[in-house]
DNA sequence: TTGCTGATGAACCAAGTCGTACATTTGCCG
DNA sequence: CGGCAAATGTACGACTTGGTTCATCAGCAA
């Protein structure tokens, strides 16, 4: 328990919460937490804002006190989902990489990365079933890939040109096909696991399928 | 207009329609018609049965009369988009192609493919939200993918043995690959849209997708 | 024609769902 | 310490929505 308050108002109901603490910024994350998973696991249409009041530590009121509406809180776990993905995407240093080890990791962390955050793949699926009306909203969504981009870019041109890489390929095609092949691994597993003979969530499973994109991606890319 | 039935009850309310036609069968294909493009469109959760209803030339009661429930209409749309879409991949002929130019058209054709039914692709994403759980309670899913595994796997071991491409390689996973570059083209063309510089709708961006999409399963298997 | 079953329609209902009105408390600032 | 804005909780309400009830009609067979 916490609050060591003033509480002057001691003639209360007897095992109810004795004093309340104002934590907004508490409060407020709190709720983009909760929202999180639970737009995750239901979309945008299937969550329910009263499932989310009820699993906070506080209540519906507080939603829409902090978020306005449904589809406010909804925005605000998107980009908040975004905001956090990118902080994770840096740090990879690939520029210390010659240029075919630094694909195969960017590829390689990608794939992880990806499969390690179903709650963002879902989201984003769930937004693509908006048309993605509620990200483009968001202006800060925009310059989210760019960096990726970059980094491809650079890795690309390094590759290029120490004769590697054949030249003339677009870095946001690429980027294109990496995130495909990632992000179709885990968004479609469901419906495509369905003609596996084995688990296709399996360690093993996992690890060939992850070396096949690596390879793929790389193979594209070779001279 | 129709109708040159009986017509007894002649004395009957003057603007409204004299006669009615029982036609089970159009009134389940109209149903289910309206059904798919408002699953595809709002996804089972943002459907609404009202409004499916309204679109239709029947009412509501027909809906139910015909699929018991709204998850048993979303089931049956399932299931009806999977036939119609099995009932097309045939004829394609790859066996008369050499190795090469049939993967060729088989990617270009998946792609087309796709890239033409969106609806197949939102209604998909869609059960993928749903973990597939309506999917898996049909049993005729299962062998959906088998031809186009077999026509992959009959034009691979024509490759390897001809030397054009390289032994070791998994049909699965390579369907795999085909069904993820074409499928994220469209399923994620909003969210990835946003960090285009250019309109990837136009003509020009996806012809030049598509190529490279061919490219880089061809190459993946060359020897 | 008569009668019976499948097909159909219009109105209705109960539960769910987003959002709000009202009341209350906390915490800070002078 | 006194008062005011920010923060919070409870209960409620209007509207939506999936599903049903009741009654009727079409079509076919005897």
């Amino acid at each position: 328990m916490k609050a060591h308050k003033t509480q002057t108002a001691s003639a209360k109901a007897s095992a109810q919460a004795l004093t309340r603490t104002n934590d907004p910024e508490r409060t407020m994350a709190g709720i983009l937490e909760v929202a999180t998973v639970e737009f995750a696991k239901k979309g945008l249409d299937g969550a329910r804002i009263d499932e989310i009041a009820a699993a906070t530590k506080t209540s519906k009121r507080m939603i829409y006190y902090y978020f306005s509406s449904k589809e406010g809180l909804y925005r605000a776990v998107l980009e908040d989902m975004y905001r956090r993905m990118r902080s994770i995407e840096s740090g990879l240093h690939l520029t210390d990489l010659p240029p075919v080890e630094a694909l195969q990791k960017l590829v390689g962390f990608t794939f992880d990365h990806h499969h390690d955050n179903e709650n963002f793949i879902r989201l984003v699926m769930s937004e693509n079933m908006q048309r993605g009306a509620y990200l483009s909203q968001s202006k800060s969504i925009q310059d989210l890939n760019v960096p990726a981009i970059a980094a491809i870019q650079e890795l690309y041109d390094r590759g290029v040109a120490s004769g590697v890489f054949r030249a003339g390929l677009d870095p946001v095609d690429i980027h294109a096909s990496i995130s495909a092949l990632t992000f179709f691994n885990v968004s479609n597993q469901h419906t495509f696991g369905l003609i596996f003979n084995q688990d296709p969530a399996s360690p093993k499973a996992i690890a060939v399928r992850r070396k096949n994109i690596i390879d793929m991606v790389l193979r594209f890319m070779l001279a």
